[in-house]
DNA sequence: TCTTGCTATGCAACTAAGTGCATAGCAAGA
DNA sequence: TCTTGCTATGCACTTAGTTGCATAGCAAGA
């Protein structure tokens, strides 16, 4: 899987320039799938060589021109090629769990620190549950009535839901361990 | 973070040589920071340049020598002030989140082959919970007399339990979804 | 005997990703 | 008027991570 292939969904579900992918994937897409400005404008650079998506040139007077990509007929076959590819197991990267397993190998007061880092990052989370949940509200009121494309973007914004409640409950998990360490 | 930080962790729980921190990634810490043997290699090469590990030759005749590293204090500085830096929002990079929004622009054939992915990756999730299970029962059996290092662990791998049942929830649902379309 | 697999280490080349900086004009508010 | 922030794109440099390959001997099983 690469950058290529999430965009690629992104385009198709709105055509848009790399200035509106990269806010994109600051809110939506991004939420299982990051990148920087710098990334998207290369990778696109590279996806238009390759005949993936065309770019439509325009002028705004004044601001430099916008360019906006839409998904080619190449494109799609490249999606739908990658979408019947083995799903790739996930490089799981996960701070917190080796700095609290890294907890038992400092002090008490760098256990505190700790704590105070886990409820911060904690609050984070927090309202990234509440920023889900509002925008299912404002966007998926009525979910009898969905076509496809929005039916699935329910289920992905479900698991976002899941995946942070998950969190919140092993974070109070985590911190009732480490405030039991010091007790 | 980096891939230095998860070593100084895990030696610091054991020593040992490259060859058995790689496997130890495999196993255990590796269920939240993945690293190939290549990468582990390079990077204690570098932090033993720096002095935050320390080496002893071990040779076994025949074999090729094996390099034993522990954790010098500095590496124990380095780390107790890693501790305290605020953890980063984690980079997320959910591989199957992008094909399910995907599965919008395939045709039903396309969706099919992506329904019986998602069963496989179904399998595999369920097969790490069941490890994760019984890791739990083999190495946590009597959670009343535990030091603080193993008591984090077990924390660390309550966290791991609770991310597999979501995810196989989750996956419950997006099936539901996906099977709902063609219907 | 031959193959496979395990222990044990490493180089070289490549790709992906992140950081810092630069340009450029417009709009809104202090 | 001055600053801040937004739209819009991009280069250059650096770091992180992956892929492929190489060495080398021992042990176990076909």
């Amino acid at each position: 899987m690469a950058l290529e292939h999430a965009i690629l969904v992104s385009l198709l579900e709105q055509p848009g320039s790399g200035y509106e992918l990269a806010r994109r994937f600051e809110r939506s897409i991004g939420r299982f799938w990051t990148a920087t400005h710098q990334q998207i404008y290369r990778v696109l650079k590279r996806m238009e060589a390759d005949g993936w998506v065309t770019a439509e040139e325009i002028g705004q007077g004044g601001r430099p021109d916008k360019r906006c990509y839409s998904v080619a007929a190449s494109g799609r076959v490249v999606l739908a090629s990658w979408l019947r590819d083995p799903v790739q197991p996930e490089a799981v990267r996960h701070e917190l769990a080796v700095k609290i397993r890294g907890a038992a190998f400092t002090d008490a007061d760098g256990r505190a620190t700790l704590i105070a880092e886990v409820e911060r990052y904690r609050v984070t989370h927090e309202a990234t549950l509440q920023r889900y949940l509002t925008g299912e509200r404002r966007d998926f009121p009525d979910t009898a009535t969905l076509d496809a494309g929005r039916r699935l973007q329910h289920t992905v914004l479900r698991g976002g839901i899941a995946y942070e409640r998950m969190v919140l409950d092993w974070l109070d998990d985590v911190l009732d361990t480490l405030r039991g360490l010091d007790r």
